[in-house]
DNA sequence: CCATTAAACACCC
DNA sequence: GGGTGTTTAATGG
């Protein structure tokens, strides 16, 4: 059998029904919604592959029609630091998009990803033309900035099992990640990118967690309990 | 010291 | 074959 075979997914989601049931296009008129669906372009990128890299110029406002990115950059002395994931039905890059130089972080693959890729030209039409869209991107903003403040706490609190929480409870925020079911297929080495953790001691954290009745733990994925609980979980 | 982690291995989906 | 639990040896604050 050919070596380079690569399962034919069946396309659970189709970039346009992700486009179509994304918050952001409900208050969108017909016009801007055709103008967005042309000018919108699908790209795959493989696991381990970069969607974007620092330093880049910012063409576009991306995202995640199926797949599990993470944000991430790299310190002076090579160690990866990841900022958060990005699941199925998510978009990001509008600070990026909003203010001039190049791209703070490196978008890296976790899984094959299909994206959207919409242009800078597009994002900035939409901001012009669509009170909503405005409302929508400043509450993106918003939910960025109060899950940033929570990550810069939780590296002075220093408790990997509460780090682990908050990674999750960013995961699992509605606005940064739309359409997430309490259910995620995600394999504990996954949750390790994320959270900077080696897979035992996500597995460990994952364990006193679930003691706590925040999560249940089952294989390859977890279903989320309490994401509040997860949000303020400290010890 | 203590916590963490990579590597290796054995199970279980 | 991939995900998971566990042990062991190495690492680092």
């Amino acid at each position: 059998m050919p070596v380079l075979a690569r399962k034919p997914a069946p396309a659970p989601v189709s970039m346009l029904d992700m486009i179509r049931t994304a918050p952001w296009t409900q208050a969108l008129t017909a016009e801007q919604m055709a103008r967005v669906e042309a000018d919108v372009e699908e790209r795959f990128v493989p696991k381990d592959g970069y969607v974007c890299r620092k330093g880049e110029p910012v063409g576009h406002w991306i995202g995640c029609v199926d797949g599990l990115l993470k944000m991430s950059s790299v310190s002076p002395d090579g160690k990866t630091i990841t900022f958060t994931g990005v699941l199925g039905g998510a978009w990001f890059g509008e600070g990026s998009l909003l203010k001039e130089g190049p791209r703070q972080y490196d978008v890296i693959a976790l899984r094959d990803t299909r994206l959207a890729f919409m242009p800078r030209t597009t994002f900035h039409w939409l901001l012009d033309n669509s009170i909503g869209f405005n409302r929508f991107v400043m509450t993106l903003l918003n939910e960025r900035l109060s899950m940033f403040i929570s990550l810069v706490e939780y590296d002075r609190m220093l408790d990997t099992n509460a780090r682990l929480a908050r990674c999750l409870a960013a995961l699992f925020n509605p606005h940064l990640n739309p359409g997430i079911s309490p259910q995620l297929k995600i394999s504990q080495e996954e949750i390790g990118y994320l959270a900077n953790a080696s897979r035992q001691r996500v597995n460990g954290a994952l364990r006193v967690l679930e003691e706590a009745g925040l999560v249940q733990v089952r294989y390859g994925g977890i279903t989320v309990l309490d994401v509040e609980g997860l949000r303020r979980f400290n010890g």
